[in-house]
DNA sequence: CCATGTGAAAGCGTTCACAGCG
DNA sequence: CGCTGTGAACGCTTTCACATGG
């Protein structure tokens, strides 16, 4: 049987893990297909222009209800407004970056977030040198700062682009400043607790999988 | 029964892809454990450094073959040989990065590639004011030189992080000049031939993703 | 005796075929 | 008639229990 209908401690519908990676996937898919409003889109162009296959974005679809039109199609502007509903995206999010180095230098700068409802409002670094400056638009404050302008912001998501040993005293910090849901950049494992979300994006890790896939002649999972 | 023993063209063993997504892991785990010569790990420790469990790592480690030693654990050194072996870093690659704003100075500023093997040794933009410059070490070029430079070079990986609308287009060019591994920084679906490794780190996605679990109440997979 | 290595079972995710409905 | 929605089959991944061997 498939997975589905498990309820979150909020009582919540709770969607296949497979399911949540591609909704995002989706949701750029229709922006990229326009909206004039009315314009519908079958499953098998949205599946072509998200990279996947048709009956999958019939089944991911489902999940979230019976938003389709037999014989037509689904409603480009509808099912937008209800993957983004699903993802929690009627809302705006404000964002701390913890570690201003290059990295974190380009994710202060990088439009995609903002324009996506991901507002980073803060950010934070150890080096005296790089305090009361600004990252783009965002300012740099020193990281003993952290817990008070994270509570006084109320943020509540962090990028972390700080080196790997100080990354879990920087988490546990943010966690209990209110934050709850983390991207970390570090090469390194990190705990929460639970009710705290954490994603990882590993650099190093796919290039190595690349490789591996490069010398095994074979292709990698998308 | 678990999933194993497909053999890849190349007639080389391959191994399920769950599997390779977890060796970069251990490989760093076993970096951090040090490694006086003869030391040993178990696979509860190697689990708890990797943020996996034990028994995962033991299926996965036997995938590679017996290299453990009952009752006592796996030989850190030999180990790390073993999987390095298998993800094909006993050797090193050239790396191109396509587009050179925010994200790609970062990368190509970025020393955990190279300490890993993975040598940027060419960028590419098409902004006149960028060319001729350089991004830590690495030269930037016109991207009409693209097909040069990776020929000339024998450039086998890239990182693209050009806006969407051209990635499609310069992936096509960079395989056509013979690079067989990408990891896609731009947001968009990109498609490749056969033969060809292709992987996608998707920012923005990421973030929708945390917004999910954080509005749902759970925690997403790791 | 202890920790690995591995079949078997359980859990997820994807694919398929087709019933259902506009 | 066309395309969605979905139960059922299939395949991959994880977990478990324990036999195995140093």
């Amino acid at each position: 049987m498939a997975a589905r209908p498990v309820l979150s401690p909020a009582g919540r519908q709770l969607l296949p893990r497979a399911t949540v990676r591609r909704l995002p996937l989706y949701l750029r898919a229709l922006a990229d297909a326009g909206g004039a409003p009315g314009a519908t889109i079958s499953s098998e162009e949205l599946a072509a222009r998200a990279g996947v296959n048709a009956p999958q974005v019939r089944k991911d679809l489902s999940y979230l209800g019976s938003y389709g039109t037999r014989g037509i199609g689904y409603d480009i502007v509808t099912l937008r407004e209800h993957i983004g509903a699903q993802l929690g995206l009627n809302r705006e999010y404000k964002v701390a970056l913890v570690g201003a180095g290059n990295l974190g230098q380009a994710l202060g700068n990088y439009r995609g977030f903002g324009e996506r409802g991901f507002h980073v409002v803060a950010a934070f670094d150890i080096d005296a040198a790089k305090v009361g400056l600004r990252i783009g638009n965002v300012p740099v404050f020193d990281v003993s700062e952290l817990g008070r302008v994270v509570k006084e912001q109320h943020i509540t998501m962090a990028l972390i682009t700080t080196p790997a040993h100080v990354a879990q005293e920087v988490v546990d910090r943010l966690v209990e400043a209110g934050v709850t849901a983390l991207l970390n950049f570090a090469p390194t494992v990190l705990r929460v607790g639970p009710g705290i979300s954490l994603r990882r994006v590993d650099l190093a890790s796919e290039l190595q999988i690349l490789s591996y896939y490069q010398s095994a002649g074979e292709a990698p999972a998308g």
